[in-house]
DNA sequence: TACTCTCTTCAAAATTTCTTCAGATTTGTT
DNA sequence: AACAAATCTGAAGAAATTTTGAAGAGAGTA
């Protein structure tokens, strides 16, 4: 069995790697966004740790590169952040599973063990979020069984807001989540405005409750208790 | 919230300054080694973004000029480079963050969010003070479980005074705070007034001890034991 | 090309918040 | 106590933000 662990600090990298070889693993290394990458697309492993934290670029571009070659490799995303937008994001791209630092390594041997060992059977990534049913995988949302029919955007929204609910989202934010432009100021939120509304049309026509506020002067949020 | 951007290249620092002031941020620039050090030393600001590559001299030293002075200011360095080395240098050095370019506005956002709170509150996402809790990221504020609905100026003015309780602030830095100004001494302060009043009236129907005190001649004091 | 679906833009309407104002009240001073 | 200056207050108009439907632009497909 043969993991790839991406990360880039040494002594954590090296600790994994004790522990996973004294559980008859066998452990390679990449410590940059390139020689990960390189890695990645050049052999196969039964499970890759991915930190999403790497010099020279984003670990999410190497979950989007696995997809796009239709690599099977198991992946566990081991991330300082606890954001739950980025497990979404990740689970979203094919991740199978997501732990935060710092975790016991017994920890991680155990999800490594059931990554393996479930990567023979398909087991599809829903989340279910009040009434709704949202399939990452197949990117469908339902509700009691009812299709809602969203498009690209919302189904964005949808998931931005989910992944970061009970938070105030700014205009700001979603602007640049749903154009994806790097550092460009947008001054208008129009576009914005549109798809939320849309969203929130569709969701509450399905019968979906309104758990999408408006913060006057702010953004929106997605209202849970 | 004051912000002092350090960076040279005009178009990133100028779409920096307005997606932060857009979130409510004052920003100042910086452009020139020998210009960061002068305004570094002689203001102090919530959080200071500092690029590596200055025209003039070593960003680093600016870091260590600011840990001479035992000074407070949140930095977070921002660099083309994505060097490790750099990063743990400047985390040594007492820098708060590292982001690499290109990076999304909304993430240098965030990273100054935490920055700052850590900073001037808690490490948590909530701050209990008296018989209030203020979610910094939901921006609500409860007293034992029921909802006070403020505004954003409101809100905005609670938090200022609370991270500044048992100091009395002037009207004009309250002025200045609200409009979101460097203002020089205004000559009207009813607005201030119209806000602190709204504030008092609903943190106290709500069912919260008086501690918003008036200082008169002077300005106002979050007042606590 | 024509068709369809999606995204963005636009402008008017609705809503929420902010500021101003003028009179009332409080505080400090003589 | 009397006066002046500072602060408080409620109301109303002003300003800013959001909502909305519709129209135009763009992308993808047959």
């Amino acid at each position: 069995m043969k993991i790839l662990i991406i990360e880039d600090e040494p002594e954590l990298a090296q600790s994994i790697a004790e522990y996973l070889q004294s559980e008859n693993y066998l452990c390679e290394f990449a410590v940059t966004f390139s020689e990960a990458l390189e890695k990645v697309t050049t052999y196969e492993y039964n499970c890759i740790l991915l930190d999403l934290m790497l010099p020279g670029g984003d670990g999410m571009k190497i979950l989007e590169e696995l997809k796009k070659q239709d690599k099977q490799d198991g992946v566990i995303i081991i991330s300082a952040k606890n954001a739950l937008e980025d497990k979404i994001k990740g689970l979203h791209l094919g991740a199978d599973d997501y732990l935060s630092k710092p975790f016991h390594l017994s920890e991680l041997a155990a999800r490594i063990y059931s990554v393996i060992r479930r990567r023979q059977f398909t087991n599809a990534n829903v989340v279910q979020q009040n009434e709704l049913q949202i399939d990452l995988l197949a990117k469908t949302v339902s509700i009691h069984n009812n299709p809602v029919i969203l498009t690209k955007k919302e189904f964005d929204l949808l998931l931005y807001f989910i992944g970061n609910k009970n938070r105030v989202i700014s205009k700001n934010a979603l602007a640049e989540h749903l154009s994806g432009d790097f550092a460009d100021m947008l001054d208008n939120y129009d576009f914005v405005y549109a798809h939320i509304k849309n969203l929130k049309k569709k969701l509450t026509e399905a019968g979906c409750d309104n758990y999408l506020k408006t913060v006057y002067g702010t953004g929106y949020k997605w209202e849970n208790d």
